[in-house]
DNA sequence: CGAATATCAGTGACACTGAAATTA
DNA sequence: CTAATTTCAGTGGCACTGATATTC
C-alpha cells in the first residue's frame, strides 16, 4: 500500500517481472542458436523436438502423445509429423486394434540423423550455458523443473511418460 | 509401461539437452499465461515487451533503441510500435536534430495501461514461480542473468561465424 | 448415440530478410 | 558518395480454434 509516485525502473522492485524478462531473453537466444544449428540439418526447432522425443520413445508413440508430450494441441503435432514424414524422417502407421490411432516411428535416417543432431545440440547448449558451472546448470534445472511440474494449465494437457 | 533401461533417453545423460527442454517449456508457460492476461487489455506478448520498455525509460527512446533492447531487429520494432501507437498507447515523434530518428514516448492512457499490465503481470508470474521460494527466485533471476550476459547474440548485428 | 483420434482449413502473432526513402 | 535510421513488402516458423471424417 505504498505510492510512490517516481518511475522505477522496471525489476527494481518487481522481481518477477525481472524473471520472466530474463527468462523471455535466455529462451530467444537458445531457439535463435537452435535455429542456427539445425538449418543445415533441414530442421526447425519445434520439428527437432518432435523428431527427438519420438526417437527417444522406447514405444512407438500416437500422434496425441506427442502433442501431449510438448504440449501443444494435436493439430499442430500433426503438422510438423507431416514435415517430418515428408522428410523420410520418421513413418506413420495405424494402430491395428484401435484404427482412429496412428503410431510414428523414426526411420534409419531420422535416427542417425538425431545422432548428429545431438552434436549440433551439444554444441549450442554448451555456448549458451558454458558460463555455468556443472553445480549451476543443475540447480537451473532443479529450479525449471520445479516450475515445469505445477502443470495446471496446458492447451492440450495430457500426460504421458 | 515406463522401461527402465532403455539406452539413453534425452536428458538422462544429456544435462543440457534436458535444460533445453525445461527451458523451453517454462518459456512457453510463461508466454501462454502472459497472453491470457494481457488479451483482456488488447496486448500481445510482444507489445507488452515493448510497452514496458519505453515506459520504464527515462527518456524518449528511438525505435533502434527499442530494438536493441529487445534483441530484435529494427524493422520488427517498427510493427509492434505501430500497433501502439495506433492503440494509442504511444506516441511518435522526430527528432529535431537528427530527422532520421523517431521518438517514442507512452501517452497518459499507455502509462495507465502499464500500470493494470504490472498487476496483470505480476498475477501470472507469481502462478508460474509461486512454488519456488523467495530466494530460490533469486537464484534463478542470478543464473538466467549470467547466461544472458555472455555472449551478445543479437540477431541484427552479429554476422554468423 | 456420444467420445476419441487424427486431419483439414483458416487465423494470428512474431521475427526474419531485402529493398526503398530520408537524412546525416 | 557512404552510412545510419526507419519503413515497406514479403516470407517462414509456430501454435491456436473450429469443423470434419473415421472409428470405438
Amino acid at each position: 500500500m505504498h505510492h510512490h509516485h517516481h518511475h522505477h525502473a522496471a525489476g527494481a522492485d518487481d522481481p518477477v517481472g525481472q524473471l520472466a524478462e530474463q527468462l523471455t531473453r535466455t529462451f530467444r537466444r537458445l531457439r535463435a542458436g537452435s535455429a542456427r544449428e539445425l538449418a543445415p540439418l533441414g530442421l526447425t526447432f519445434a520439428q527437432a523436438r518432435v523428431l527427438r522425443v519420438i526417437g527417444h520413445a522406447s514405444e512407438p508413440m500416437r500422434i496425441g502423445d506427442v502433442a501431449g508430450r510438448l504440449e501443444i494441441v494435436p493439430r499442430s503435432a500433426t503438422g510438423i509429423v507431416d514435415a517430418l514424414e515428408e522428410a523420410g524422417l520418421v513413418e506413420r502407421r495405424r494402430d491395428t486394434a484401435d484404427r482412429r490411432s496412428v503410431f510414428v516411428t523414426p526411420t534409419q535416417a531420422g535416427r542417425d540423423l538425431l545422432a548428429r543432431m545431438g552434436e549440433a545440440r551439444r554444441e549450442n547448449a554448451e555456448r549458451l550455458f558454458g558460463r555455468l558451472t556443472a553445480e549451476q546448470r543443475a540447480t537451473l534445472l532443479e529450479l525449471l523443473v520445479a516450475i515445469n511440474e505445477s502443470a495446471d494449465d496446458d492447451p492440450a494437457k495430457r500426460d504421458v511418460r
